[in-house]
RNA sequence: CGGGGUGUAGCGCAGUUUGGUAGCGCAUCUGGUUUGGGACCAGAGGGCCGCAGGUUCAAAUCCUGUCACCCCGACCA
């Protein structure tokens, strides 16, 4: 027995002793990803890009009850389309890879891998949009992005990563600024009832903004170790985009004039947070609307006369019943399946022995609790769907314990240091820039935003650093 | 981009100081016994020692260059 927990310790790393090793020994260990020779790349492999799928399957879905339709636009950038927005070209300089040779002739203007695509599908909205009846105009994409960076970690910052970016424009001012929070409240939604991550809906400080846009909105979730993860953002670009790629329409009163414009973007990034949100020093543990494998059936002493069929027979029952459901008939020991499904983060596992069947049961274990629960065979499919949703609000009211616990509000210096070595820091700022660097410098703590949920009124109260009157209460936090 | 570290079988590593036939554990394959928390016995396969130059009779080992990855900073809409 003993021997047994030292060998599992040994191949993943325990997530509270060093939580970097931790991550990588679960994506490399579950096949979710592998490392590849190209800088900053990672090939995602078949159980990581299935658990894509199905965040891709859900989202989409809200994006389409919203309105929205997919389209695609070019992977390539010219160059002087890029350079349009001044503002957005110096946010994305640094990052930006470029083409150079089409085969052996060298270009005449290099093209830009699109590390976003506003400027290139800007360009195609000012051709598509003649009048206020053809607005407003809601588009998402599903691609790949490229941005150079110099630090990298698999999912969490990539130099190429899958998204989806949807880009919209309206006539209006507050048409477009109702949009960007619709959207935001769409992820807020994914993020809490599909992903189980309970986020914090609000608004990002000036300099954290999205380079060429007004205003920029965010879902921030606080990961296992204390470090916050930006989940997802919904960016108002006013008119700025509208102005540089010159997209105008002829208004209801008959003049010429620009669009109010939107962005908001996820990607591949979320399958980090969910790791490391969820996981702890056995695995993965998937939420149950994003698993590949929601139940994974073991067979005790499949050998034995009527196991096999018996599971096979309760694999039917599920699948019927629309579970995603595997049995795992391959020939190995009865415990290393269960260290193995446990690690891979399957939310259910039933086990059927000998024993079993002659009492007409199975027994049920809970990725989320480890808890083991006797079933009756007859209507188990029934309570395996119920048991989905128990697991989901389940691993949804850990995460927010754990974030409860680990936010503090500050309120002088001294609690802020001890608040950002645990987690998110609730403090009263005066919303300056050079501020906000210091702070960061000091603590490690970069701004997150500012919650839309909660009071941020501070009126009377002295900024967290710098001491003058603080304009609003921010959380702030490390970060990935 | 700075400071440190690592590249040897699918994974984890030893071997490098002092050059001399490529090693270990796990995994894999074959046959058999097993299966309720990481099973056992017997046998087998698997390598351009990151890549490119150089020194040498001889290089995983020494020298030069280069690439990739990891950690700490900086950077990161």
């Amino acid at each position: 027995m003993a021997k047994k927990e030292t060998q599992f310790v040994q191949e993943i790393t325990s997530r509270d002793v060093d939580f970097a090793k931790w991550y990588t020994d679960i994506i490399l260990k579950t096949d979710m990803c592998d490392y590849t020779d190209v800088k900053g790349c990672m090939t995602i492999k078949p159980y990581g890009y299935a658990i894509w799928e199905l965040m891709q399957k859900e989202m989409d879905q809200r994006f389409k009850d919203t309105g929205h339709q997919n389209a695609y636009f070019p992977l390539l950038i010219p160059e002087s389309m890029l350079m349009k927005e001044a503002e957005h070209v110096e946010g994305f300089a640094p990052e930006v890879a470029w083409v150079t040779h089409g085969g052996n002739e060298k270009l005449q203007e290099r093209l830009a891998i699109r590390p976003t695509s506003e400027t290139i599908i800007g360009t195609m909205y000012s051709k598509w949009i003649q009048s206020y009846r053809d607005l407003p105009v809601l588009m998402n994409q599903w691609c790949n992005v490229m941005r150079w960076e110099k630090s990298t970690r698999p999912f969490l910052r990539t130099s190429e990563f899958l998204w989806q970016e949807g880009h919209t424009a309206h006539e209006t001012h507050d048409d477009a600024v109702e949009e960007t929070l619709r959207m935001l409240d769409v992820y807020y939604d994914f993020m809490v009832n599909v992903l189980a991550i309970p986020v914090i809906r609000g608004g990002k400080s000036e300099s954290e903004r999205f380079a060429g846009a007004e205003a920029t909105y965010t879902c921030e979730a606080l990961m296992h170790d204390g470090k916050a993860l930006q989940m997802g953002t919904s960016h108002f670009l006013s008119d700025h985009f509208a102005r540089a790629y010159d997209i105008k329409y002829l208004s209801r009163e008959g003049k010429q004039e620009y669009c109010y414009t939107t962005s908001w973007g996820t990607s591949t990034r979320m399958i980090g947070g969910l790791i490391m949100v969820h996981g702890d020093d056995r695995g993965l543990k998937l939420p149950p609307k994003v698993a590949p494998i929601q139940v994974v059936i073991l067979p005790i002493a499949m050998h034995k006369e009527g196991v096999l069929d018996k599971a096979n027979e309760l694999f039917e029952q599920c699948k019927a019943a629309g579970l995603r459901v595997k049995v795992d008939d391959s020939e190995q020991s009865a415990g290393w399946k269960f260290n193995q499904w446990e690690m891979k983060g399957v939310p259910v596992r039933l086990e059927v022995g000998p024993r079993d069947i002659e009492n007409g049961v199975v027994v049920a274990v809970r990725r989320d609790t480890l808890e083991k629960i006797t079933l009756p065979m007859e209507g188990l499919a029934e309570r395996l769907v119920e048991m989905m949703n128990e697991i989901h609000e389940g691993m949804l009211n850990a995460a927010l314990e754990h974030r409860l616990a680990h936010t503090t509000t500050a309120e002088n210096f001294g609690e802020f240091m001890d608040g950002v070595k645990k987690g998110f820091v609730r403090a009263p700022w005066c919303s300056d820039a050079d501020c906000e660097i210091e702070i960061k410098c000091i603590t490690g703590a970069s701004t997150r935003c500012k919650p839309m949920e909660e009071d941020t009124n501070v009126e009377g109260c002295k900024c967290i650093l710098c001491g003058k009157p603080a304009k609003t209460l921010m959380y702030f936090a490390r970060a990935y």
